[in-house]
DNA sequence: GACAACATACCAACTGGTCGGTTCAAGCTA
DNA sequence: TAGCTTGAACCGACCAGTTGGTATGTTGTC
């Protein structure tokens, strides 16, 4: 008994470990107390920090994955002029972690899990995924748009058609990584992710 | 009391309405007591017929969602010498079904939702889906060729990987589908799919 | 009377959530 | 500076409701 007291370390806790237990099953498949005993905290903490489940659900995409997304996504491409070169480079560095952590093979995408799971149960969780999303392809489509008046993209492509089927491809791709959980089927997809984003250049 | 019995009558109702409520919902977020009473019998009745919630949701994959892929996709596809024409007279069949049934456009793709959420759960479950998968990839695959024998589709497209592409935009832009909610963003993919399908023509 | 086709009552395990308590650091007072 | 108060940060026993599953019947048909 008679630790520090740890203040914010502890929501930290309970949002890091209720993300991973989430992501590697569901949000309805995993209990408060999966939670609290992974995380090594009580009910009771869990509690003071979050009114219920759902909003532990909300918590983590408007602060883990929002997170995420800005850092893989948004940062990278916000003074893009090239990007077919820099999209792929994210991709390469998604194969990267694939390689060293295979869990995210079996796991899939934390947000696209989430957003099919409970965007159809809960219109507050929709509207937080959809904004992700939204914030998602509205970089894709602004470095697009750059793109082309860089001469580093075609200008037939239309930017906001373009940017959503990336989007719709990738997180596909990644379920289907997840049922086929195979190698090979990750060089098919990321083949065909290659091949679109070839069509972007001039 | 004392109806005339039905035998498979009962079991069929039963599928159909667990698909259905698993389709809506979620395999863990579909009690066996809300089937039972949707479906108007007694947990007795479903055990007589399913040892398990397991058994019912394979017996979902193997029966219901099998015929169904049969009939949409492998059956218009088998003897396919044209399959952009083909796939697109698919697609539309959807465009169509989503106007009338609108409940498709936020339900998304049953095989999806039941493969997303439990082929990391259930190994016996992953499998089941998995067939289905390649069986459907299998008969694009076959049209792909068959269209670039007959001149048809471009000789540099490559069937294998083409077939995976086009199954997962198809599965992602449905879950993109399900999360915006919007014609709009139906018409986006629509546009997608669209523009991949027009790459494979000479 | 044997057997499939149910019906009904029931169960242990678990679920999300509550609630009265405890601990302790920081601020206020005298 | 010693004592007092307050409130955030927990603790953990408890709760009503639900879960998947079972055990024991009853009913109609060949």
């Amino acid at each position: 008994m008679s630790e520090v007291r740890q203040a914010e370390d502890t929501r930290g806790k309970i949002l890091e470990t209720a993300l991973d237990l989430f992501h590697r099953g569901s949000f309805k498949g995993t209990s408060l107390n999966q939670v609290v005993e992974q995380a090594g905290v009580t009910k009771g903490a869990l509690f003071h920090y979050f009114k219920g489940k759902s909003e532990l659900g909300y918590a983590i995409v408007d602060e883990c994955i929002q997170q995420h997304i800005n850092e893989t996504w948004l940062e990278p491409l916000a003074t893009s002029v090239d990007p077919v070169s820099d999209i792929k480079a994210i991709l390469e560095g998604f194969a990267r972690m694939m390689e060293e952590q295979p869990e995210f093979i079996e796991s899939g995408c934390p947000l696209n899990n989430l957003a099919q799971e409970m965007s159809t149960q809960d219109e507050s969780f929709r509207l937080r995924m959809l904004k992700v999303y939204d914030q998602w392809e509205a970089a894709l489509e602004k470095a697009i748009r750059a793109g082309i008046d860089a001469g580093n993209v075609r200008s037939e492509v239309d930017p906001e058609s373009m940017a959503a089927t990336i989007v719709a491809l990738l997180e596909g791709s990644i379920g289907m990584i997840k049922v086929n959980r195979s190698p090979s089927y990750c060089a098919k997809t990321s083949q065909g992710l290659g091949n679109l984003l070839d069509l972007l250049k001039p």
